[in-house]
DNA sequence: CAAAGAAAACGAGATATTGCTATATTGGCA
DNA sequence: TGCCAATATAGCAATATCTCGTTTTCTTTG
């Protein structure tokens, strides 16, 4: 199904959690440290969270709110979580506030 | 000065708030019984208010917060303040956050 | 000046969000 | 199996937001 208006924006309400899409555009510039393809697969939690300065336990909760908001998806391979960016869903987002506002 | 995007997207965070800016899009469709021109000076609170079904004391904060966030002005004339959308705001907020995401 | 209407400010209770620590779960490996 | 690293979940206190009813302020008009 189709992205929810309110839902995104919820989600972009904080400034931690815009950042974290907003870096996840460059994974490769943003989290260098990844050394799996993070175009291909994400970017881990735990690199993210080195990042934004906040618990493991914060940036957890941030990235499945993220995932709920349909604005990322998430892949487990192992022991880890790969999170990236669903840009069909943040595109049409864009365009859904785009048309309404 | 400039829009900050944290500030709009909180804004927005609401979907009262984001049908209210959205409906000020079309007020003589939206509001037509607002008698001055809203295309020239806005739409009054009360008016605003009666569409939304909300109380009238969260009807002007609302509208104070998105003043606050630089979507809307306002005007007072007389008795009545009239609210009508920032169109260059607003685009540059759209444009930020496309940038951005 | 008094009255009335419009809007804003105030105060309050319910609910939601923030971001933490602590704990649980998951998966790989010795 | 038992241990460790990576994530997720639970529980919590502090703060913020939601939305109301009430009160105050502002403005026009009699």
């Amino acid at each position: 199904m189709s992205i929810d208006i309110n839902d995104a924006l919820k989600a972009l309400d904080n400034p931690a959690r815009l950042a974290i899409l907003a870096k996840l555009k460059d994974p490769r510039k943003n989290y260098p440290e990844q050394e799996v393809d993070p175009e291909q697969v994400g970017v881990c939690v735990s690199i993210i969270q080195e990042r934004a300065g906040l618990s493991q336990s914060t940036i957890s909760l941030y990235l499945t709110a993220l995932q709920r908001a349909k604005l990322v998806t998430s892949q487990r391979i192992g022991p880890w979580t790969y999170y990236k960016r669903d840009e069909a869903n943040i595109a049409e987002f864009l365009k859904q506030l785009q048309d309404l506002i």
